[in-house]
DNA sequence: TGGATTAATCGTATATTTGCGATGAACTAA
DNA sequence: TTAGTTCATCGCAAATATACGATTAATCCA
């Protein structure tokens, strides 16, 4: 793909809630932190019984799970178990809690109709 | 793609959490929601000043964050002014904060190293 | 009417994601 | 050693996402 020419500068907090949103950004990677966090504790490729697609595909999901962070794996042989990295957990929660909570509550609302520029708004 | 064959059904939730989530998958929409969301109250296409990237660029991420409802746009010609749409901000809030908040704490800390299956976890 | 301004959309190129089956690696049990 | 189990990785195909420049659409102003 063509990229940028001059490079976009992303903060650190923008750059980790893309990365934490882009791993939350598919539906099976939901259902399956839902399940890991329903858990008494941690979970195995029982996943693949549960969700409907091939080995490989849950695999991948819980690799770019494994690498944002929110999960980790327990080599148990032959088997894997997956939990979810509580450290991830929390940090994704308070990164995606502040930046929900801006400093300054917006106090837009624009109407979706036209309205002049100069209503306090610049 | 080859699609999958049996059909994953997924809840409303997490279909939900996965469309706001991709919305913010990015770092330079990550961006533009903060700016927006930092203004007084509404914005335009100041972005393609603030943002080093090309106007039809930028016109596609906010496509992207209108579509999932994090923002609305006012136009008044021949501007457009973006702002928050506080809906769907705070649905995106709370939609996450119960995602990170599960029902029951998940009890797991499985080590990285090696443990019995049977300590605890099944 | 004829520019000027702003922003969406189109067309295109490339990168990334998603999904599958097949294969490989690691380990256990017979 | 040999088979069996479990899971990761490879290789491929197709869908999506990302980025750009060029064009179009809508509106205002002279």
């Amino acid at each position: 793909m063509k990229r940028t020419l001059s490079v976009v500068e992303y903060s650190g907090e923008e750059e980790a809630i893309a990365v934490f949103a882009k791993a939350l950004s598919h539906p099976v990677r939901i259902k399956i932190l839902k399940l890991l966090a329903s858990q008494q504790c941690c979970f195995t490729g029982e996943l693949t019984e549960l969700i409907p697609m091939a080995q490989s595909t849950i695999s991948q999901h819980l690799k770019s799970l494994l690498e944002a962070g929110l999960i980790q794996g327990e080599i148990n042989p032959p088997k894997v178990r997956y939990c979810i990295n509580q450290d991830g957990w929390l940090k994704a929660h308070s990164i995606f809690e502040d930046f929900f909570t801006p400093d300054r509550v917006f106090g837009c609302d624009c109407p979706v109709a036209v309205r002049a520029p100069e209503d306090g708004c610049r």
